[in-house]
This record gives C-alpha cells, structure tokens and sequence, in this order.
DNA sequence: GCGACAG
DNA sequence: ATCTTGTCGC
C-alpha cells in the first residue's frame, strides 16, 4: 500500500488584505481544539521552517520527517517561493504557510504531529503559525518560538524542564520552557489538537541536547544549506 | 503619544 | 529573518 498524501482539509484564499487576514483569522481561531485529540498515535513528527533570501526575494521552505521514536530523519522536502505577503507581526503565517503547504505536498509519510518555529495559541488573537498549520490540516500542532510574541512571564528557573507560564491577564497563552541547563528558554503553545503540557512534553523530548527541537534544527539546517546554492 | 513587535 | 562587534558565562 502507497502512503496517503497529507491533505489540507480547510481551504482558502491568501491574497487577503491585512484586515482580511486579521477576519480570517479571528473565524479559524474558534476551531483550535487546545486539548490532546489525537486522530492516530504519534509515529512520524514533522518540523518546518521557512527562512528569506534577500538575495534572490524568496522564501525557502523545508519540512522534515523524523520518526518518534528515534528521531531519526525519515524524509524531507525543501521548496523556493516568491513573497506574496510582508511580514508583519500577527500575520507571520500568511507569509510562511503557502511555501510550506508546498514542501507538504512533495512529503509521501505524513505526519501525525508537527512542530513549528514560531507561535500557536501565543499569539494577540490566540491563532499564531502552529494554529493555522494545525487547523488547516486538522493535525496536531505544538507551537515553538525562539522569542515572544506577546505575554508576560518570569524568568524559569535554570535546570532543564523549568517552565514559568506566559500569560496574558489572567490567561495562560504558553509555557515559557527551559530546554537545555542555563540555556535561554523558548516559547512553547498550543497549536492544535493537543494541550499546553502535552506538548511541552513532547518538545522535551525533541531537546535531548540542543537548546530547540530536532525537528527545528533539521529543518533549518536544510534550509541555510539550500540558500548557499 | 510611546513602546513592542513570531520570522 | 540577516549582519556584525563586543562581552560574559561555562
């Protein structure tokens, strides 16, 4: 039996105004289920990443594939693509998503979880990056940012596994985690179909020595080496 | 008005 | 994001 492509189960436009995308996202942020609802165990683990090329005004997209268990990189896809939107902070994923709904579409193992760079839940109207992926697919999603987006926090405390909640008021919008002793902390949310501790769990797992996920690192390190071509 | 602002 | 110099901690 051939794998089943992943499929995008929620279509719509993306030449969207600002205010469009704010609307749009505002709609699709009241279908992010925030706690574990897993279609099928967690067996493949997608990272994606997408960086810009000032060189050549193109985004370079690439999504891995690493087995669960082993974390080992059982496939990839990296994809160029021309900007069809600016980046402007709260509108990241109307930049980044249609290059990786590209590198998605040449991936035959789907994935039953996806870690994204950049925020889930932490996000002004709770629907960052890994919320969009996450809806659009109807996969579960772990929002995983290098720095914040919006929310307040104290520092974790330094050993590996310390957390301290990133809040907004009273609402907790994330987990402010440390991954690696005295390593400066990342910003973990909710993305879809999984909760807060859950997929701190996860990227705990994903940071066995490095200070972000495997699948980030991958991702990224196979992003860089396609910009030196 | 001023500062903050995922990548 | 990317570039670059300096500084600090391990």
């Amino acid at each position: 039996m051939g794998e089943s492509k992943l499929k995008i189960l929620r279509e719509h436009r993306w030449d969207l105004t600002e205010a469009e995308a704010i609307q749009l996202q505002r709609e699709l942020a009241e279908k992010v289920i925030r706690q574990d609802a897993f279609p099928e165990p967690i067996r493949y683990i997608a990272g994606v990443d997408v960086a810009y090329s000032e060189q050549n005004d193109r985004l370079i997209a690439a999504v891995v594939i690493l087995e669960a268990d082993t974390l080992k990189l059982v496939e990839s896809a990296v994809v160029e693509d021309t900007v069809h939107f600016p980046y402007v902070p709260g509108l990241f994923s109307f930049r980044e998503l249609p290059p990786i709904i590209k590198a998605f579409e040449r991936i035959a193992t789907p994935p039953q979880l996806v870690v994204c760079d950049g925020q889930g839940l932490a996000h002004p109207r709770r629907f960052g990056l890994a919320c969009h992926l996450g809806v659009l697919y109807d996969l579960p999603a772990i929002g995983c940012g290098k720095t914040r987006l919006c929310g307040d926090y104290t520092e974790p405390e330094l050993h590996r596994g310390a957390f301290s909640p990133l809040t907004d008021g009273r609402e907790v919008i994330g987990h402010v985690l440390r991954t690696q002793r005295n390593i400066k902390p990342i910003f973990v949310s909710v993305g879809h179909r999984i909760s807060l501790s859950t997929a701190c769990e996860w990227i705990l797992n994903l940071t066995p020595k490095y200070r972000l996920p495997e699948t980030t690192r991958l991702a990224d390190q196979l992003v860089k080496k396609t910009m030196a071509e």
